[in-house]
DNA sequence: CTGGCTGCAAATCTTTTGCATCCTG
DNA sequence: CAGGATGCAAAAGATTTGCAGCCAG
């Protein structure tokens, strides 16, 4: 994510902590989970400047932003394009760094430019399995 | 989707309506837009009995709720495992009915039982790359 | 008849916005 | 010192919930 190389970025105190904790974090956390981690060294952090400051990282290419829990934004400091697994049960997301081979004819493609491809898988984690989780409560 | 031949389920003129609307519908429409339809036929519906009635149906694994928009759910009458094309301005979905193989090792497993597999292509769809909208201001 | 379903409203959760103030470059 | 960033609070948007009354089986 190339933390601080970002010329043209202002940086901020707050900046700077939501990238300290963004590098090299393979969590995938949620921005409330960013907010509760920076708001330890900044209690006066606001949603607004986690929120503003993902979004300016996005739009940089700094960083990717998630769509695979239902309802919620997860961010990933990685913005290489690659994949992911989710737990359905306890949602940890782990990344899958290869590339699968996923053509589509030209009728698939129905005219579209495809600017990106993600591979989502979907299961049951060990802990969860282990833990006796019903599958087919989440996965229907 | 076999509709009606969900036995077990009370048949209601309400559920009957959703049923009606998502047969054979290829939109993949958001429960905003299934309430405006079937609020035409029933000025009483509420988003209380349109979320209730498709979590049923999601559960009985009569239909699909996909997680590709961020920030609502969409609904797919065809629960049979397939993939999505999205337009990221207009956020179109279109069905790809491909398969791809997918074949993760044990290592990248993790020890996961993998209950699904779903794969996004993001792009800009015809219409909305000639009303000249800037792909990078979404694609970030 | 009765348990499940409906409809309304209020609540919840996540994300966005307006705006006055602050501070980095 | 100017323009972008911060923080607060309020707003917005999507979904969920509580509950009283209703109706399909």
């Amino acid at each position: 994510m190339r933390k601080y190389k970002d010329i043209g970025l202002k940086l901020t105190p707050q900046r700077i902590a939501i990238l300290d904790y963004l590098d090299g974090n393979r969590q995938h956390p949620t921005a409330e989970e960013i907010y509760r981690a920076v708001s330890k060294r900044f209690p006066t952090m606001s949603f607004a400047t986690v929120y503003n400051t993902l979004e300016t990282l996005r739009r940089r290419g700094s960083i990717s932003e998630l769509t695979i829990e239902q309802g919620k934004k997860r961010f990933d400091p990685d913005p290489s394009p690659h994949h992911h697994l989710m737990c359905m049960v306890c949602k940890q997301v782990h990344d899958i760094g290869r590339d699968f081979p996923l053509p589509l004819t030209e009728g698939e493609r129905r005219g579209f430019d495809i600017l990106a491809t993600h591979v989502e898988f979907h299961g049951i984690c060990p802990e969860c399995r282990a833990a006796g989780t019903n599958a087919r409560a989440v996965a229907g």
